[in-house]
RNA sequence: GGGUCGGUGCCCGAGUGGCCAAAGGGAGCGGGCUGUAAACCCGUCGGCUCAGCCUACGGAGGUUCAAAUCCUCCCCGGCCCA
């Protein structure tokens, strides 16, 4: 057990992940205490995680490594209202169904994560749906609304944008905020949760609830905040650099394209990536820091940032895989020597495009291209082929080259690749 | 409601009867260099049965041998007046 008691503060602001707080004292002598419970909301709005919640998984793993308890709130009340920050526009309630189904995807990455058993620092999972769908209008107003000024809502940059846009903001959604800060109050007296934490966008939101915890109940709250996790250029670590959405969940996105999202990484960011993405210990990411510097070409911590990734959120298994297909596409080996089972692996890994043998004996490689979706039209699969991008199964393929019974590996795979980085197998089926 | 300016390819933006699939820039894509990077250089950048054809310049009609460019009506946006 790593960080006990307040010495995981020092290792969270090692690791930049402190960006706003409450009285940092009190939360240390109050984690010098003993363990503690604290909570982290998940927004349930697609029936998979993204790489926005790695941070937050992450923490709430830091702090149940450290022997605290984590609750991980599954916003399904809230999920059905949205939080107005960060949007311009009116967000659409989520029904019943929809919720049920997305939390079904969700709970298993969770598992990933945190260790859901019975000992006293367990993780729990709540849906904050049980304490909000039974609650009256009358006591929301007189146990939530009393509590909160309106000016003080109105002070919230989330509400101020959005009543500054064209579109204004529904009555609902600016009652978010209110429901969250319940959400605080509940599990405070439910389950004894002293502390939430969460995004530095979710700042607002949270001090709110610490506020109302404090009125409401006269106990102890405390709420952390980390910075968003930005690139270079400010954007946010949503997508990929070919500009796919990172979800956490295989069937959206697939090991091996996540591995190659992290691998691309610019060395620039390494050490805060690391620090703040993997479970590694401070001095360790320093080494490798050090290390890479030395041969930046080898990206040493590009690739211990993905092998840490995968494995976290996918599992050893799919870690391995996802390398051995990376190796197999980008480290030189010729695919003519690669196994039957190397392409079935990659084949899970990789776009396969499943043509008929007919079809595919003869067809035009800019034919091909195109049909198996690896260029938009057979017009820029010609246009990549002129300028000496478009292989067939390593080999430099000229406009007019047709396959022919030797092209298939094994008899049924072939791999097409356009340029570098891009690669689809044909399997004949 | 009146007036006025404008709506061009993924985005910005030239073009005001033929030489326009339409300048220029950005993004994208391929090549070179390299580290499956950044920067930089070169090329490409609507589609197809590709020396040609088809579809495109807000929408629908019209004038003309010929329209993104002219005319009519309609839709949408900016600004000014009421």
């Amino acid at each position: 057990m790593t960080h006990t008691g307040a010495a995981i503060l020092d290792d969270l602001s090692a690791r930049g992940l402190i960006h706003d707080s409450t009285q940092l004292g009190a939360l240390r002598s109050r984690l010098a205490e003993g363990p503690i419970t604290l909570y982290y909301g998940c927004d349930p709005s697609a029936d998979s995680l993204h790489v926005g919640n790695l941070i937050g998984l992450l923490v709430m793993r830091r702090f149940q490594l450290a022997g605290h308890r984590p609750i991980v709130l599954a916003g399904g009340a809230t999920g059905m209202i949205g939080d107005p920050g960060g949007r311009s526009t009116e967000r659409n309630l989520l029904d019943d169904a929809t919720l049920a189904k997305n939390l079904e995807g969700i709970v298993p990455q969770l598992r990933q994560f945190l260790d859901f058993d019975d000992s006293p620092n367990g993780a729990r999972l709540v849906d904050n749906r049980s304490w909000t769908v039974a609650m009256s209008v009358i006591d929301f107003l007189r146990d939530v609304g009393k509590h909160v000024t309106v000016n003080q809502m109105l002070g919230k940059e989330s509400v101020r944008t959005r009543i500054a846009s064209e579109h204004g903001i529904s009555y609902t959604e600016f009652s978010y905020m209110l429901l969250q800060a319940n959400d605080f109050v509940n599990l405070s007296e439910l389950e004894g949760c002293e502390m939430q934490i969460g995004g530095s966008d979710q700042w607002g939101n949270i001090s709110l609830g610490v506020e109302l915890v404090r009125k409401r109940l006269g106990g102890h709250a405390h709420a952390l905040t980390w910075p968003l996790l930005t690139r270079p250029d400010g954007s946010k670590y949503g997508k990929s650099a070919a500009g796919e959405q990172m979800w956490l969940g295989a069937g959206r996105m697939s090991p091996y394209r996540f591995y190659q999202a992290w691998l691309q990484s610019e060395d620039s960011e390494m050490r805060k990536l690391l620090l703040q993405l993997t479970l590694l210990p401070v001095p360790d990411v320093d080494e490798i820091i050090a290390e890479h510097a030395e041969a930046p070409q080898k990206r040493l911590a590009q690739r211990c940032l993905a092998d840490e990734l995968v494995r976290l959120v996918h599992g050893d298994e799919q870690a391995r895989t996802a390398a051995e297909a990376s190796e197999l596409l980008f480290g030189g080996a010729s695919v003519f020597d690669a196994g039957i089972d190397t392409f079935t692996t990659l084949r899970a890994e990789i776009p396969t495009a499943e043509l008929g043998r007919d079809v595919v004996i003869g067809m035009s490689v800019v034919d091909l291209a195109a049909e198996a979706g690896l260029t938009r039209s057979k017009t820029e699969a010609r246009q990549v082929a002129e300028q000496g991008g478009l292989r067939v199964n390593d080999e430099p393929a000229a406009v007019d080259r047709h396959i022919t019974d030797a092209d298939l590996l094994h008899g049924k795979f072939l791999m097409l690749r356009r340029g570098k980085r891009s690669h689809h197998l044909v399997e004949v089926v």
